[in-house]
DNA sequence: TAGCTATGATTGATCGGCGT
DNA sequence: CACGCCGATCAATCATAGCT
């Protein structure tokens, strides 16, 4: 949370009226290794990925089954729908909070995935 | 991403600029606190009042301002310094949060 | 009407902290 | 000491609003 902001910033562009604060230097790690051998890096490739409809589509059906997996369901889906267990591990984490934030604003019954209406 | 992003497309992502008064209060904070901008969970909550807007809304306002900001450091400055000169310029008092919009009824 | 920019929302993944 | 989770945030992207 609260950094560098106490004090008055050790450096800053000798010119500008406004100094440069820790926070926008921040970079994160970026990428993500893993695009293993299968050429063609089109998914599993660098930084963010993007599920397939049809990887969501069972990630949401396993998370109304359980909101939390355990390590042997998580290997299991992993290797279904050719993620890492990371990626899998993840994806519940956020769906998680996802979840929690709609109860938060939508004011939503416990269960109510799509808004469809 | 040609996979017809969904029937209907979240309908959610259909958004609505903010008023011109909620921009103003959430700059306004922000230059206040170009230090350090990451309100606190209750000040969001107070400048989502203020704002009319929600909690969640207001997280993401200050995502995309500070990531847009550090994006274009240079552009960004320039407001940074505008906003500096106007606080400078008159007014003075209230360090931020300006009032003018008090009327957000609640309770 | 078309093109470009500004901006709110979404989301896979990272960071720091905490509990086990 | 490693690991999963939470809460917040980042960073890239989507789709639209709005001005030219």
């Amino acid at each position: 949370a609260m950094m560098g902001a106490g004090p008055p910033l050790p450096h800053q562009q000798p010119q500008q009226n406004v100094p440069t604060y820790k926070w926008m230097q921040v970079k994160r790690n970026v990428p993500k290794p893993a695009p293993k051998s299968e050429y063609g890096a089109f998914a599993g490739g660098t930084g963010r990925t993007n599920f397939s409809t049809k990887q969501l589509t069972e990630l949401e059906k396993e998370f109304h089954f359980n909101k939390y997996l355990t390590r042997a369901r998580r290997i299991e889906i992993a290797s279904a729908l050719q993620l890492n267990e990371t990626q899998v591990k993840i994806w519940f984490q956020n769906r998680r909070m996802k979840q929690k934030k709609r109860l938060k604003e939508g004011l939503v019954a416990p269960d109510t995935p799509t808004p469809a209406a | 991403v040609m996979i017809l992003r969904s029937r209907f497309l979240d309908a959610r992502r259909r958004r609505r600029n903010f008023t011109k008064e909620a921009c103003a209060i959430l700059q306004d904070y922000f230059y206040s606190h170009l230090s350090n901008p990451y309100p606190s969970e209750e000040a969001k909550e107070e400048l989502a009042r203020k704002c009319g807007l929600t909690v969640l809304q207001v997280s993401n306002w200050f995502g995309n301002k500070r990531i847009r900001y550090k994006k274009n450091i240079g552009k960004a400055q320039e407001e940074a310094n505008l906003y500096a000169a106007k606080k400078a310029a008159g007014e003075g008092a209230s360090p931020y949060s300006m009032s003018g919009t008090p009327g957000p009824m609640m309770s």
